[in-house]
DNA sequence: CTTTTATTACGAAAAAAATCGTAGTGAAAA
DNA sequence: TTTTCACTACGATTTTTTTCGTAATAAAAG
């Protein structure tokens, strides 16, 4: 299995599942927007992604091009997973209810929402 | 303001939040169901979480009781502000979303969602 | 062709987190 | 009283994560 993505990691992989294929360049001035770092560990922590296989690469030109070898939802689903057992004592309900206290999620979301409770009811 | 706990300590404070007021032998005891690990390990988490201000303890007695610094509710709300723009792109929804999905979470809960939903809506 | 620029590779260092052993010392048991 | 036991303090080590400088070099600009 490929390792559980680090704090960094994750901010890297973010940006990649929206972005698609990337070069370094692009992800780090992506990041720099929002975090004060240089481009050489930008560089360096995509390179330890590769070879820990968070990350593929595209060698032929020498501006490497990446792209995410893990896909989006998969990740978030082991991520909340693990986020749920240790922060939330295993209850998805209380980190849902946490989540949507937070105040921000518009009503057209929260009918997308509620949608989506329907149905998994129905499923049951 | 108090720093976010890491994981190590995170799984700690979760058993302190559940259990009250506690001595490091009791955490331990807990923690060493799922996990392998020596006593001092805990014991010198649970110094530094005090150090740091993550708790407070009594150390009228030889054996200290340690209690939670920081309220649960109050922790949740930064990790999961954290975790939702780190891993989910800033979308609450998204995370509500992968969560639900998970399907461990019975009719009931679903229930008590859909009630808080309505309950949120009404507020708006 | 020569110079500048952009990019990778690599290694190393710094910082953060996790682990554990040992010593000291009260308290409890023998 | 003596011995054993349980706990804290402390330091040190190890492991993981993050950061960055330097060198080599291909590509682009002049």
């Amino acid at each position: 299995m490929t390792p559980k993505p680090t704090e960094s990691e994750l901010e890297i992989l973010s940006i990649i599942w929206q972005k698609g294929k990337v070069t370094v360049r692009e992800v780090h001035e992506k990041l720099a927007e929002s975090k004060d770092t240089g481009y050489t560990t930008t560089l360096k922590t995509m390179q330890i992604m590769h070879t820990k296989g968070l990350l593929h690469r595209d060698e032929k030109n020498r501006t490497h091009v990446y792209f995410a070898a893990i896909g989006e939802k998969v990740t978030q689903k082991s991520l909340v997973e693990n986020f749920v057992a240790t922060a939330f004592g295993g209850s998805a309900k209380n980190l849902v209810m946490q989540a949507l206290g937070q105040g921000n999620t518009s009503k057209e979301e929260l009918d997308e929402i509620r949608a989506f409770l329907d149905q998994i009811e129905n499923e049951k």
